[in-house]
DNA sequence: GACCGTTATTAGTATATGCTAATTTAAAAA
DNA sequence: TTTTTAAATTAGCATATACTAATAACGGTC
């Protein structure tokens, strides 16, 4: 099969985390993320269906066997990138930069990054390498905590690593990997996590604090 | 101005060097080299030359000032890129893989690359980046030495590098950077020049050697 | 069952990139 | 100068990707 295009990759490795949390595929949401109208969505899904990386019917719209697969290769190469990219750029901006190189990474190139790197289970982001689902399941949403609560930043999940503006934020509060925080309040009818870290009380929406991820502590 | 597209920063850094040289512009010759047909390559020039990247008239086809900057960053990338694949490559596939990947680096790895690796003025084969081209211009082609003399290879120009069964070749024989040789023959009438290299003789046409720079020892 | 809001799809258009076949232009040789 | 060869271009076509505007389908609610 010739090499698939930058677009499709990205189309597949966005399905892959879709599929991979049970969300279902829905187009609309898809143009959004990916940032192009409805009907272009449409129209490329209907390709990859032709070219049998992906079915389409009452069941809704499925990664096939091949699709799941190339799909697969592309987020390691993508999380594989952004190990490589972590030395020389601020946390908040791998995702990005990783985004553009991903496509352009060699079966070759991506053995030698996952040897030189020693077999990385999750990205920078805490995100699991396909496969390697189970080292994070035991991590929950911020969402979920109690107020009181020490925990440990574990995870940033890959749609709001898409969030550029909003990693930066939380880089700078220092919301990033291993760092540990309590939860003062959670309030749920006003949709809002606050958190001390670093010292710092931090209010985080539900929007946001639905995709980071941590570990109880004590 | 818009991002440019892979293709065009295939042709502005085609263009660069040729130009760097002082080799014409010749359409047929660039189809060759970028794998395309000859209509291609006038349709896309067109398109260069309406945005400004180039100038074609009867002077010829050159890039203009803004085509050369763009032409220039490009091949930065390309060369910083190969750096940064060094560690994990062997050397012949370095350029390869360096040609996919150099679109896809921002300003940001660009410049973070160039701070890492310590302000390179060549690329893994010894090719000068864009300003630097004195660090190279004492080194002659093999086709240029003469029998007996003892040489250290400097250089395998961009125009060799794109060849990669020639590049496994020469790394097979040893034919690298700084590696040390002993011209035996010279045969322009065989179009020929033979090395002594790791206690090996090599056989190289003229093809091959025009694009081999070296240094004279002793 | 009719209506509303969301989602999906059609229709029509545009651009970049590439191809083949045919033609033109220009350069070199006779 | 005429002929021959090489290089460039035109014409016509195809595909992937994207858009807007308009329409159809679907899922619930009243």
């Amino acid at each position: 099969m010739d090499k698939l295009s930058t677009t499709i990759e990205d189309y597949l490795s966005l399905m892959y985390v879709l599929e991979r949390d049970n969300e279902p595929v829905v187009g609309v949401h898809l143009a959004e993320l990916l940032g192009v109208t409805p009907p272009t969505v449409t129209n490329t899904l209907k390709r990859m269906s032709r070219d049998g990386l992906i079915v389409m019917d009452k069941k809704g719209t499925r990664l096939t066997k091949t699709g799941r697969e190339s799909a697969r290769t592309v987020t390691r190469r993508h999380m594989l990138t952004e190990w490589m990219m972590a030395r020389m750029l601020p946390w908040s901006k791998l995702h990005g930069e990783a985004h553009n190189l991903e496509h352009a990474i060699s079966a070759e190139v991506e053995t030698a990054l996952f040897e030189e790197l020693g077999h990385p289970q999750t990205c920078p982001h805490g995100n699991p390498f396909p496969g390697c689902e189970e080292a994070v399941a035991s991590w929950i949403p911020l969402t979920e905590t109690s107020p009181n609560q020490k925990v440990v930043i574990k995870r940033i999940h890959e749609l709001a690593e898409q969030n550029s503006a909003l990693m930066a934020f939380l880089e700078g509060k220092g919301i990033m990997l291993n760092a540990q925080a309590i939860v003062l309040e959670i309030l749920p009818f006003n949709q809002t996590v606050t958190l001390e870290i670093q010292g710092q009380a931090v209010t985080l929406g539900f929007a946001s604090a639905r995709y980071i991820f941590i570990e109880r502590l004590g």
